[in-house]
DNA sequence: TCTATATGTATACCAGGTGCAGAAATCTCC
DNA sequence: GGAGATTTCTGCACCTGGTATACATATAGA
């Protein structure tokens, strides 16, 4: 594709690579609130300016690995089958994350992954940077489905926060139980219960409650 | 009822309304981020130490006077009348805050309110620490939901967060609007509108989507 | 090789927030 | 009303995240 991306930018991926790979081993190794970005500058051999230069927060550190799921969603819609509601087209892409244990899912319980999931669910300000991905999420999905579906202005915004903060809610409740110590393989069939329960409710409202799981 | 508070407890309550005060007016007259704590603190008089022990941080000295919200959805689910269901209260009482144009819809343009309401939107970590409100009304609504109406776990998560993500959803964008020069008054039709729109939805899913408004 | 420019560094600085030791106020009981 | 226990307040030093400035270094392009 690219012929060469040049010294300039190879050496920039590296020293981005560097910074985040010194900073997630030290944040697992001894927690986030533990690690000052001093500590981290020095392990990735750079100056703290510089480390800011790279990433605009402490936070950003840890999560910027998950800034492509932002937009997911969105994506997820733009790209469905004609002829397809969003809704399906969305649970079929969440039934086959769960299949695949993708992390965003919440049911991977690789060590490194769990360990990483539970120090962002244990420390407020990273997941206070997470419900940010959230809103950006939400202004995706919404602006998707406003394009492809030609759903109107309000519908589409509500539809999008329905259908984020439900995906997120699934999402926490997995990965609070494999936190917990649940297999992930065990957790499996309950997750996709729940998820289909969940879009369930989502397509045919409060009202007319599924039957329960 | 209580027969005396006591010089002590009386004496608290004045240094927390004096300190809520001043940050109040400072803020709204020079805004959040060019006004430091110290300035707050000695503008109250009393030591930047002292004022920490009322306010965990210094974005509290906005949002204390929200933090009653943070259980308004649980407290009308569970004081709805009997045979209501807890959709149907929920919608009657976010109907009634726009008649009154309780703040909390977003509908009020007291040039005071509206200030504040700017600022907040204006302030990311504002933002971000309404946000830790939203997950509180989550929780507290959920409960509610499992212990008045008998919903199971699952459902009863995911219909608040659903629930709670509308209405937050519409009050943002009165907010918006009357915060961008639209006088509440005359936004309070579509608003009503919008409201009626939101919860339809909610109740009868994404699916059959109410008539466009 | 020389030069413009992008990138990195060192240092000092600011603001939010905490720990600590002691002063001051309040409460309690006589 | 006063003495001692207890709570609250204060001043100070300190840490950390984040930024500004001014200077050094490395890369790109001729």
């Amino acid at each position: 594709m690219d012929g060469k991306p040049g010294l300039r930018e190879r050496k920039k991926q590296r020293t981005h690579a560097a910074i985040s790979e010194a900073a997630i081993t030290l944040f697992l190794e001894h927690g986030f609130n533990q690690v000052s970005v001093a500590q981290v500058a020095e392990a990735a051999e750079v100056s703290k300016r510089t480390l800011f230069a790279y990433f605009p927060a402490k936070e950003d550190l840890v999560v910027h690995r998950l800034a492509d799921h932002e937009t997911e969603s969105a994506r997820v819609v733009r790209a469905r089958p004609p002829r397809t509601a969003p809704l399906t087209a969305l649970r079929e892409h969440f039934l086959k994350g769960l299949r695949e244990r993708d992390p965003v899912t919440g049911l991977n319980d690789h060590p490194q992954i769990l360990k990483l999931t539970r120090m962002i669910l244990d420390t407020p300000s990273l997941v206070a940077r997470m419900e940010r991905f959230k809103a950006g999420a939400e202004r995706a999905l919404a602006q998707a489905l406003r394009e492809t579906a030609d759903t109107p202005e309000l519908t589409a915004r509500l539809a999008a926060v329905q259908i984020v903060a439900v995906q997120w809610s699934l999402a926490q409740d997995n990965a609070e139980r494999v936190a917990y110590g649940e297999p992930a393989d065990e957790r499996y069939t309950g997750a996709v219960a729940d998820a289909e329960h969940a879009f369930a409710l989502l397509e045919h409202g409060l009202r007319h409650p599924p039957p329960r799981t």
